[in-house]
DNA sequence: GTCTATATTGCGATAGAC
DNA sequence: GTCTATCGCAATATAGAC
């Protein structure tokens, strides 16, 4: 079921998108071929190449949009009047489980084994995912230190520090695909890191 | 200039790995053959397979040889007679320094990339690297922890959570080839972490 | 489907230790 | 001379490329 843009150039650059994510996730950058997306997609390879120019700029594309759609639940955490610390949990939680997610950590490994040839799909990737939910973090962290509830003069690496501490060695353990951990395991490394990180810095 | 162990035997072993390091992290494991290893160890390829068996087990060994070398900075961090901020602050340094080398980092793409297919690989790299600076670390949380320096249920907890601290996105962004962090980016990010963990747990 | 590349094994030859 | 480790090469098997 795609979901469907309004206008028929946009139902159409999604179409094409969805079915570059499934080919893409399946076998890695340099191995997926336009050709299968194309199959896949319907339509015409010229279709292909005047909305995204080239490969990798349409690979560039389904990781930005990958990027947000999946980081949208960290909006949901961010966007409500609950307390720093329930806000601090909400998110934590919500970003361990994109980070964890299989789909995330196929991009992730794609764009590990495969960035070093192309430098600009590993820029792509980090701003959009790793560094967009920094950029979220620290801006709520900014308007905390606007209200008087925070104490902290580097919001930014307060907010990398942040999301370090929580994803310790789960991130790492998922893309080598060893055990997952539990769910009793993320919350506790949640609240801990929640309970350092308010007891250092609000005020 | 290869190490020589004191028996001929070990001698052939450490040709033989040091050939094996260099063919599997310049072509990855799949694409790295044991012809060319041979080829550059000398010698036959019979002995290779007499003394690792086959070629999953020559990459672990070589895995755990190289883990073992890389962080055996981390055991001088530690063996000495410095404060617990001091040693914590050392200990953070030498393990950026080992995770941030660009060997460190082409095994952990490689593991990464390939690990999928060779879960053996994966858990070897992760109990003899990552997983063995966080041990080294949680013994010596417990030595604290018996001193009375510091109070702590979990060690191997607070072990992961202050390499997670440090690490911050350090380590992905130099696994994706982007702007290596700067001295100066790396002793704030230890500095801050340390105090903060200090501040938290000593009694 | 063929064909090449390469992991893995088998075996007689050789060289050095004792 | 014997013994053992290793060598060199040849053979098998199989997976992936084309």
């Amino acid at each position: 079921m795609p979901k469907t843009g309004r206008t028929p150039e946009e139902v159409r650059r999604n179409t094409i998108l969805q079915a570059g994510v499934q080919v893409f996730l399946e076998y890695g950058y340099v191995n997926a071929s336009v050709d299968e997306i194309v199959r896949r997609a319907g339509g015409s390879k010229r279709t292909v190449y005047k909305y995204f120019g080239n490969k990798e700029e349409l690979f560039a594309a389904i990781i930005e949009s990958l990027a947000a759609q999946m980081l949208s639940p960290l909006g949901a955490a961010i966007d409500d009047n609950s307390s720093l610390q329930t806000t601090l949990e909400k998110l934590g939680k919500a970003y361990l489980d994109v980070l964890l997610r299989e789909d995330s950590l196929a991009i992730f490994r794609t764009v590990v084994s495969e960035g070093q040839c192309f430098p600009e799909l590993a820029k792509t990737f980090f701003r959009n995912g790793p560094n967009a939910a920094v950029v979220r973090l620290s801006n709520y962290l900014d308007q905390q230190v606007d209200n008087g509830s925070l104490q902290l003069s580097d919001t930014h690496a307060a907010a990398r520090q942040y999301f370090g501490m929580i994803r310790s060695d789960l991130h790492m353990r998922a893309a080598l695909g060893l055990e997952p951990p539990t769910d009793d395991e993320i919350n506790r490394e949640v609240d801990t890191a929640v309970a350092m990180f308010v007891r250092e810095y609000s005020v």
